[in-house]
Parts: C-alpha cells; sequence; structure tokens
DNA sequence: GTTGGCACTCGGTATCATCGAGTGCCGAAC
DNA sequence: GTTCGGCACTCGATGATACCGAGTGCCAAC
C-alpha cells in the first residue's frame, strides 16, 4: 500500500528533520515545517498511522518520532536522481581531479579521503580488479643472496609482488633466464590464465616454479590491496558509544569484509543499504551508499561511503555520485 | 630528590593498581596490597608526600590517588629490562614469525596487525627508509597511448611506482631505448643521488626527463607508503568519549604526523612517551611505546604502540620490544 | 476529513538526603 | 621520630521525590 502525498511529505519532513537534529521530532515541529499546511493534530493522526505501518517508531510513549529502517529506505527512495553538490563541494571536486596526477594507487587512496571529506563519512574506494588486466612487465630481481622480487605490472596500472626464495647457489645469470622465460610466457596474459600456466621449464628450474606458485595465492589476499578507507575517525563523531564506534572500525580494519560488503551491495543492485540491509549486525545502526565506476565504458571498481542511518542521504549521494562519475573519467583518459 | 624505598614501593603500587582498575587508588588498597606492610595512615602519609612531589594527583578531595605523568614516568624508568612475554604471547610471536613470508610491504602490515593483536593497542610500523638502499632495477613500462609506469625495485624489497606522461606520437621503440638509459644511469644508485643526477639524454628525450623529475617527489611523500597502522579500533575502548576517540585517530590516519613523532620520540632517545612528552595536544592521554629495529644491524625502522597514558607498559613494553627484534632478524635473513 | 481542546504519559532535570570511600590530622605507642 | 589507630570531615555517587513540558491519543465540533 503506498502512502498518500501528504503521509509521504509528513514522513519525508520527519526523516530529513531527524537527521538534522538527531532528536525525535513531534508532530508540532512537522506542522511548522514548510510544505504541509495542517495542524499538528492532523500531523499527529497521521503520524500514528505511519507508525502502524512501520515507517516511524517512538522511543517511549509520548516522545516524538523516530524514522525506522523502512522510514529511511521510503525517504532515500523518493529522492530521485541526486541533486547537484553544493557550490564548495563541486569546486573541491573539481580541482581535486584536475590537480591528480600520479599513480594509480596514490590516487585512489587520495580519492577515498576526498570523499571522506565531502561526507564527513568514512569513504571506501576499490581499485579496478587485476582479474581483467593483462600482464604488461614481468621482472625478477635479485634483493638477496637467497631472496627475489618477482615484479608484475599490469595494464591498469598496479603493480604487484611476489618474494621468491632461492636456493644458496643460484647465479645472477639464473636469474635472468628465469626471468626471462617467466616475461616470455607471462606477459600478455590475464592473473586468471597465468595462475593456470604451467610451464616445461618448472622441472628443470626451481626459480620458474617457486614464481608460479606465487601467481596462485588465494585472490582474498589480493583484494586487501585494492582497498583505501579514508576518514574512519569522521565517523566516530556521528555515535556516541564507543563501544559502538570500536565495532565499526574493527569492520572497517577487517578490509575484505568491506570488499564483500560492497560487492554485496551492488549484486542487489542496492546503491544505499541501510541498516541491517547491510547484512552486518554490527552495522545496524549503519548506513552505505555504494557506487561504481567506469573506466573506458567497463564497470572496474567501486566507491561507497559508511554513515550512520541518519546519515545526510542527499548530500552523500551527490558525492558518490559525482565523485565515482569522475574518478572514471580521469581514470580513463589513460 | 629521590624517593626513599617505601615512597617508590607505594608509588609503583598506585600506578600498577591504576592501570589495572582505571579508578583512582585509595591508602587502604595499596595498605593491602601485596609488598607493602605498613598501615593505610602511613600510607596516607607518604602519598601527601607524593602528591606534594608532583607524583600523583587527587580527582578531587576525599577521592583516591591518580598517578601524573611524572608518577606513570617513574614507574616506566623504574622497570628495568623487559620480562619476557607472556606464553601465549610468545607463542603467538613465534609462529607468526615461522610463517611469516612474502613480500615486505605485506610484511610489514602483518607484524602491524600482530603488535596491535599483542598489546590491544594501535600498532605502527615503519618500513625501512630508501635512502640506504640503492635501486637494483628500473622498468619503464607503457601503460596507455599518453601514460607509461617508471617501476624501480630497491635493494630492500621496496617497489616504488612514478607515472610518466607521454606525448601523443610516443611509440614504444622511444620508450624502450628511454628505460634502457635509465636503467643503466640509475641502477647502483641510493634515491638520494639519483634525485641529483642530470643527463645528457634529457634535453633530447623528454621521457627521460621527466622520469628524472618524477625521482624530485619530496621525500615526505614516499614516507606515507612507509607507515603500515593496525588496531586502531582497539585503542578506543580506551577512552570514554567519543571526541577524544575521534581526534587521536585522526592522528593516526594523518600518518606524516605518526613519522613525525616516532622519530621524535627516537631522537631523544626514548622510547616511551607520556603523555605531554609525545608533543602533540590531543594524545596528552596517551603514550607511544617506541622501538627501532635492525636490518644487518643497521638501524632500518621503528614500530611502536600508542595507548591510553594507563597502558599496561610492563607488557606492551614487551611485546615491542620482542617484536622488534624478531622482525628485525626476520629482515636480516635475507 | 480537519481541527482545537484536553487529559495523560513519561523522560529529563533539579533538589535533597544518604552513604561511604577516602582524606588529613592528632595523639599515643613503639 | 616513625608508625599507627582513631576520628571528624569532604564530596562524589546513588537514589528518592517532585516538577516540568514536549508530545501523545482521543473526542467532540466544524
Amino acid at each position: 500500500m503506498s502512502l498518500d502525498e501528504r503521509k509521504a511529505q509528513i514522513l519525508r519532513a520527519v526523516v530529513a528533520e531527524y537527521i538534522d537534529t538527531a532528536q525525535p521530532v513531534g508532530s508540532g515541529r512537522v506542522a511548522s515545517a514548510s510544505g504541509v499546511n495542517v495542524s499538528s493534530a492532523t500531523v499527529r493522526n497521521d503520524m500514528a498511522t505511519l507508525e502502524q505501518e512501520g515507517y516511524l517508531r517512538q522511543p517511549h510513549t509520548s516522545a516524538g518520532r523516530v524514522p525506522t529502517e523502512k522510514g529511511y529506505r521510503f525517504f532515500v527512495d523518493a529522492l530521485g536522481d541526486p541533486s547537484p553538490l553544493a557550490g564548495r563541494d563541486a569546486q573541491q571536486v573539481r580541482s581535486f581531479f584536475s590537480k591528480a596526477h600520479g599513480e594509480l594507487e596514490e590516487m585512489l587512496r587520495d580519492t577515498s579521503r576526498l570523499l571522506a571529506g565531502l561526507t564527513d563519512y568514512a569513504a571506501v574506494v576499490i581499485g579496478p580488479p587485476n582479474e581483467a588486466a593483462t600482464i604488461r612487465s614481468v621482472q625478477l630481481v635479485a634483493l638477496a643472496p637467497q631472496l627475489a622480487l618477482l615484479v608484475l605490472v599490469m595494464s591498469n596500472g598496479v603493480v604487484e609482488k611476489h618474494s621468491i626464495e632461492l636456493a644458496d647457489d643460484t647465479d645472477d645469470l639464473r636469474i635472468d633466464a628465469a626471468g626471462a622465460v617467466l616475461a616470455h610466457r607471462l606477459i600478455g596474459e590475464t592473473p586468471v590464465s597465468a595462475a593456470q600456466i604451467t610451464m616445461v621449464e618448472s622441472a628443470s628450474d626451481p626459480i620458474v616454479a617457486e614464481a608460479l606458485a606465487a601467481l596462485r595465492v588465494q585472490p582474498d589476499d589480493k583484494d586487501r590491496d585494492r582497498v583505501f578507507i579514508g576518514g574512519a575517525s569522521r565517523m566516530a563523531s556521528s555515535f556516541d558509544a564507543v563501544a559502538q564506534v570500536s565495532e565499526i572500525l574493527q569492520i572497517l580494519e577487517q578490509q575484505y569484509v568491506v570488499v564483500s560488503l560492497v560487492r554485496d551491495v551492488l549484486d542487489r543492485g542496492l546503491h544505499v543499504a541501510i541498516g541491517t540491509e547491510t547484512g552486518m549486525q554490527p552495522l545496524a545502526d549503519c548506513s552505505v551508499i555504494v557506487a561504481p565506476y567506469d573506466i573506458d565504458g567497463e564497470a572496474a571498481g567501486s566507491i561507497g561511503v559508511l554513515g550512520p542511518t541518519r546519515m545526510n542521504y542527499p548530500q552523500a549521494l551527490a558525492a558518490v555520485a559525482v565523485v565515482s562519475q569522475r574518478l572514471g573519467n580521469r581514470l580513463s583518459e589513460g
């Protein structure tokens, strides 16, 4: 059952007010808010209905109302297209992307800071997966008598490193030879196909064998390197229980949790996950806004923010939208 | 003026008790604590003296005493050599370093997690500086029509990346040629000396020129890549004001602050900085324990923990000591 | 359907008394 | 002169009580 227009308006007003003040909002406030031109008694009646239908909740009798998840959901769904960012913020985004330069990782890290600064919530930026990229360069570098480093440069600019342990008596020539073999066979492959390659040389050359083994590490471990979290401190101020802050920080620290969270949210076609919609108990009072970004027309990675359920959705949605779009553009240029 | 033995014992007891309970400790508690065999009245007299001399403080009349910074300082100085870790923790460290493998960055990151897990405070691990290392490998990889990546592998295992923008019409041969020139001139240099190199080729080859320019970025920026912070969430639970937690997190996020903090502390020959000794106002209620670690006998980097002033110093000191030593060993092996 | 009016609820705040851990100090004992 | 028991005192914490007021639900009137 959908809400009649006035009820919808009242609901929106309650959510907006609560987001602003973090205080339960009563019928009086709503009545005096612009847009609703009915008496507080009427508002009360409608609010009672809205509560029965699960959009609002009373912390206790004779207090104002607070939105439920369903209430936030309605509010968010009714927002429509994100409005443009405030002038100052838009300016900040522009100047960031015009100045942005340098290397991929650095850029993603800075982007997470930008987004955190714009929204005042924690921001997550997930880099492009390596799966689609191809290997552009393979280098085997001797570091110490028993240690070499396998350095792969991917076409998307990601550099992958793997330590290779050597037998005691390995000389540089053998290392160079192994490097050449690896380069010859790996360049142009994707990480996935590379992981499946077997080489006849493996049997005779332990260096090659170990290098190939290193390429078969679980992709989970790789995900960690692609996650950049910024502004975790900012969302601390949105909560009042230290224990809760600690729990949320823990989730952010376990980056793979964040990665799977973001993936889940996108899989379900969601851009906003509210409270328990995130699927994580400690995030019951949090919301997540996610957007993918495209590089050269292909979905590449995603960015998102994590804030309290009573986050400023319009502003945060706008910020995520514009940053994801700009980031994609910036990375597409080449 | 130094303290007579009994006063010292009482002071130690107060600090230990306060660290344990986070509650002001009264004369009764101290008197009944093992080690001090005098009545509470005597303890009271001594505590009054200790307060006059600045080791203790009363939150308010008729409450127990709380250590001042000077009190903590005495406690820490009196600790002497760190006692060995508890069995379980020692076991954890051993198994970590026996399993530890893989690539430098990953290892440092994991070490910061280990240390955070051992102490339940935030842990910082700072990687070896590049200054001392020499360049082992130079690779220029074309990524896109107008973009190449300069990849340097340092002798300490660090991989440095710099984006290089290319003119529109650059073909692969010219990139390879520039790469060869760079490799020839840079391999064996330190980053410092490399930054000073000028080449005659720069005039004729814009690629070489830009690559050299990229090597001259401020070292501050490089520091960021070498800092690994683990367990920031853990120290949240040591405080009760969300605002304070937020401030401390902010400091941790600004990694360069942490780097300079650690450097300062080490410069002053300190291993423990208590409260305002850290030199940072928001850390007035925090203490920092730092230790350097050596690779092949040379001071390489440092590790540390950041916790509340009433942190468990004996345990944290022990953890920092053993981890720094083990980490150095592990990285020395080659 | 909307509105003003009204009795009611109940969390928040202030006031006040009580409690008790802890103090400082004094005078006696060793 | 150092230690210790005793004692009056302080003051935060705790709990009871009252009060206020924002907010509610309901009803009768428009």
